[in-house]
DNA sequence: CCAAATCGTATCGTT
């Protein structure tokens, strides 16, 4: 018994060499053997690669149809030979001129105690794909009119992208919201709703790689398209470095003028080519959002290596002062992995005078089934991972921490007879990684179909980021990741489907060495640290706008001579203080011209500044007060004290999962969670397989997802709701009744009366048909409507609208209740109604305060 | 005896 894959399989062997991949649909491992195969000749491919692609399609096979398929192979070269099957794990024999090939099953090696049958039913799930009960299903809730306007989704992925939409899009201006949701639930799209259905204003996005910044760039031309606005005037979305002048400069310009809608650009972009664009756009009160991606990345590697994602908060800081007060920009940081001290550091960096909220809607991915298995020795672990590679499902990526483990691992497996291997560390050329990414997908960037060329990447920690591809079936690690953020990450890169994957780790006792070397993050010492910041004072220049001006390469008393590294101890110095509160950074601004320079003059300050912006910083001093050698001995120990402490935490989970002490979602869950103020944001811990659990008994079943937190935006934050647009209510007064006359007045001023108030900051409205609100939010324009279910009236503690149907006679019980709890409301329903318990009385009598929509549109 | 990535500027002047 098979399937119509393995039949298709077989007949595009059969007609080999002209063969190629038949039939609707095929499976991706069907895809990747029809196309191993047709590389044979050329010798891209190797007789492994083959094997392994054919093995996979016989277990995926019995895995959903049942029964023990088998598929007929040639037996002669360039084809598998017989031990080149009995490598892949499969089960040969000779009938005439044909080998008669089945897949045996297998698994990495488990600890003693672990129930090798569990392990087994879960390492089996994988081939399962779509008919795994374990597939992950989202649970799309209905889009409110701003979100169907903007994006022209009708739905949101699930209630926490609803809740982080909704409290962007609400946000008060000034203010900073840190949104947390998983990778693939749609961040972009909460930024892009409140930009797109603007109308106007610029949107920063901050991303930490060009190649983010790429692909980010051309999903919004796609988004413009869609849109039918024009989001820039040149039609660029990212910049960076490598662009022509001509065009970085029509970016800049477009910035500047409040064309440029969109723009994604790394933090070194931005505190150098675009500070001045985008402090100028702010000023003209067209800065909207300005958005911080992967903002975790921002305490990674912001303290040594790229300082920038610290100094740039100075701009940041900046563009909020110099904006009209009632329009600056909203910060807005995402994420889908924070902990408590990200949050800290995070509200540290990025503080708001108008309120710093976080939108969490955290969840662990379902898809991965954990294994790890320990090596006395490096060369055991060697063959392993060569066993491992032929047999795990692909694709699949092998992750080790030293560029010099990736390249030898590269160059054993194809030695081994795997060629569709490819290797990506720091060292790659851009566009390498690009490559090697498209050959692995087997699909261009704009979605062209190309074959599948690589099955396996190689990689360290810098494949990661940006490499969308969404059916990875396994991750092998062949090291211990230095932090468990890092292994998080990177096991994450699979499953992006939804469909079940295996992460693998493979240990050996030498790996804990490099792991802890790797996570150790260098601060300087406090001594050397007071020392070094004594002598950048001493030489440092006062601005005129009362900031100082560092340069960085100037040399510590203590020493005379420094090179580069004394630089960069320099900014660890500075980065710290900024940590600790004691300053304020700011990257140095190009000088303004005196009225007295002439053009010449000008033109050699700017030049010489230019020369040396690199190595100025302008800071700011925050706390005086501390900066005496006591006061900033003490707080900077405390920064690194706070920094160490999680830097270790994160080793220690870390550990924790390679020695099986705890269940891997656990540690997990309880690795991403935060307290902020008094409430404690949790992740559900989920794991459909792990070490600890197989050894024991307690699984953890069920993948509930936590409700995001707060489960509706906060008014204190959102500055929306906080005023009476009618100025009708006295101040211990909470409910204005809006009545209308007829069903036709229901019909023609309801939607007038609902898009005027979204326009004045009130854009909850319960009860409202959605067609009436599809026209409300055609004439509120650029102010958004939301749609509540009956969440928001419940709990919203801002002024909110209520819309009762023209057949209601009487308040609807929910209602009711909330106005029994003086929650501030507008309720727009029919003159006629009658008062709760008085029948004899109409409402409109008896209330607060009431008046005709009629009158009301008159004073709006 | 150790991974990770990015990076320069606008501007002139009046019916």
């Amino acid at each position: 018994m098979s399937s119509m894959e393995v039949l298709h399989l077989q007949i595009a062997i059969d007609a080999w060499p002209t063969s190629c991949v038949d039939g609707e649909a095929p499976t991706d491992a069907r895809r990747r053997a029809c196309d191993a195969m047709a590389a044979l000749l050329q010798g891209e491919t190797g007789p492994g690669d083959v094997a392994s692609l054919v093995r996979q399609v016989l277990l995926e096979d019995e895995a959903r149809f049942g029964g023990r398929p088998s598929l007929r192979l040639p037996r002669e070269r360039p084809w598998p030979v017989e031990r080149d099957w009995r490598q892949v794990g499969c089960l040969v024999h000779t009938s005439g001129d044909r080998l008669i090939v089945e897949a045996e099953p297998w698994m990495p090696s488990t600890g003693e105690s672990e129930n090798d049958h569990l392990a087994r039913t879960q390492f089996e799930e994988v081939y399962r794909g779509p008919q795994s009960r374990h597939k992950r299903s989202l649970e799309a809730v209905k889009g409110d009119p701003f979100w169907r306007r903007a994006v022209g989704h009708d739905y949101y992925l699930s209630i926490a992208q609803r809740q982080a939409a909704r409290a962007v899009a609400l946000s008060a201006r000034g203010s900073t919201v840190l949104v947390v949701l998983p990778t693939g639930r749609g961040k972009t799209e909460v930024i892009w709703a409140p930009a797109l259905l603007a109308g106007s204003g610029v949107t920063i996005v901050v991303v930490p790689t060009i190649v983010l910044a790429l692909d980010m760039e051309r999903r919004t031309r796609e988004a413009a398209v869609a849109s039918g606005q024009i989001l820039s005037p040149v039609d660029r979305y990212a910049y960076v470095r490598s662009l022509s002048d001509e065009v970085k400069q029509d970016l800049r310009q477009a910035v500047r003028s409040g064309q440029q809608r969109i723009l994604y650009t790394s933090p070194e972009a931005l505190v150098s080519g675009l500070s001045e664009a985008v402090l100028e756009c702010a000023r003209s009160g067209l800065l909207r959002q300005f958005v911080v991606d992967e903002a975790h990345l921002i305490d990674q590697w912001g303290q040594d290596f790229r300082p920038e994602f610290l100094t740039m908060t100075g701009l940041r800081d900046l563009a909020i002062e110099v904006s009209p007060s009632d329009r600056q920009p909203v910060t807005i940081l995402m994420s889908a992995t924070v902990t408590g001290h990200h949050v800290e550091l995070l509200k540290q960096m990025f503080p708001s005078p108008s309120g710093f909220s976080v939108i969490w809607g955290s969840s662990l991915r379902s898809e991965p089934a954990y294994f790890v298995s320990k090596f006395p020795t490096e060369s055991e672990r060697r063959e392993a991972l060569l066993e491992a590679a032929r047999r795990l499902p692909k694709p699949l990526v092998i992750y080790t921490s030293r560029v010099e483990d990736a390249y030898s691992l590269t160059a054993h497996l194809h030695a081994e007879g795997l060629k569709r291997v490819a290797c990506i560390t720091g060292d790659s050329k851009e566009m390498d990684r690009r490559t090697v990414v498209q050959r692995w997908r087997g699909q261009a960037t704009e979605g062209v179909r190309l074959p599948t060329e690589i099955d396996i990447v190689v990689g360290t920690s810098a494949f990661g980021l940006g490499v969308d591809v969404p059916n990875v079936r396994s991750v092998l690690h062949a090291c211990i990741p230095e932090t468990i953020d890092r292994y998080y990450q990177e096991v994450g890169r699979s499953g992006r489907d939804g469909l079940p994957t295996v992460s693998v780790l493979f240990a050996t006792q030498g790996d804990k060495r490099i792991a802890k070397r790797l996570n150790s993050v260098v601060h300087i010492g406090v001594e050397k640290g007071w020392s070094r910041w004594a002598s950048l004072l001493a030489r440092t220049d006062r601005q005129v706008d009362g900031l100082y001006r560092i340069d960085i390469t100037s040399l510590p008393d203590y020493l005379t001579e420094g090179f580069g590294r004394s630089a960069q101890w320099n900014v660890r110095t500075l980065t710290l203080m900024a940590q600790a509160g004691l300053i304020g950074l700011r990257a140095a601004r190009e000088p303004s011209r005196n009225s007295s320079d002439s053009a010449a003059e000008w033109e050699e300050r700017r030049t010489a500044f230019y020369d040396k912006a690199r190595d100025l910083v302008d800071i700011e001093i925050r706390d005086a007060a501390n900066l005496d050698q006591t006061g900033w001995a003490h707080a900077v120990v405390k920064v690194r004290d706070v920094v160490a402490q999680s830097q270790s935490s994160a080793l220690q989970a870390m550990y924790d999962v390679v020695d099986g002490r705890r269940c891997v979602g656990s540690i997990l869950a309880q690795h991403y969670r935060a307290r902020i103020d008094a409430a404690t944001l949790r992740t559900q811990p989920q794991c459909r397989g792990c070490p600890f659990c197989r050894a024991g008994s307690s699984r953890i079943e069920g993948r509930v997802e936590l409700e995001p937190h707060p489960p509706v935006p906060d008014d204190t934050v959102s500055g929306a709701g906080q005023h009476d647009p009618l100025l009708v209510l006295r101040p211990n007064q909470s409910l204005l009744f809006l009545w209308w006359d007829s069903v036709s007045e229901f019909q023609d001023l309801v939607p007038e009366v609902i898009a005027r108030l979204a326009s004045r900051g009130l854009p909850v409205i319960f009860g409202a048909p959605d067609g009436l609100l599809t026209v409300a939010q055609d004439r509120a324009r650029q102010a958004p409507v939301i749609n509540d279910d009956g969440e928001m009236l419940d709990s919203y503690a801002g002024l909110m609208i209520a819309v009762l149907a023209p057949s209601e006679s009487a308040l609807p019980e929910r209602v009711a209740a909330r106005l029994r709890a003086r929650m501030p409301t507008y309720v727009l329903g029919p003159s006629g109604l009658v008062a709760p318990d008085k029948p004899e009385w109409r409402w409109r009598d008896l209330v607060d305060a009431s008046m005709s929509i009629r009158s009301a549109l008159e004073i709006l």
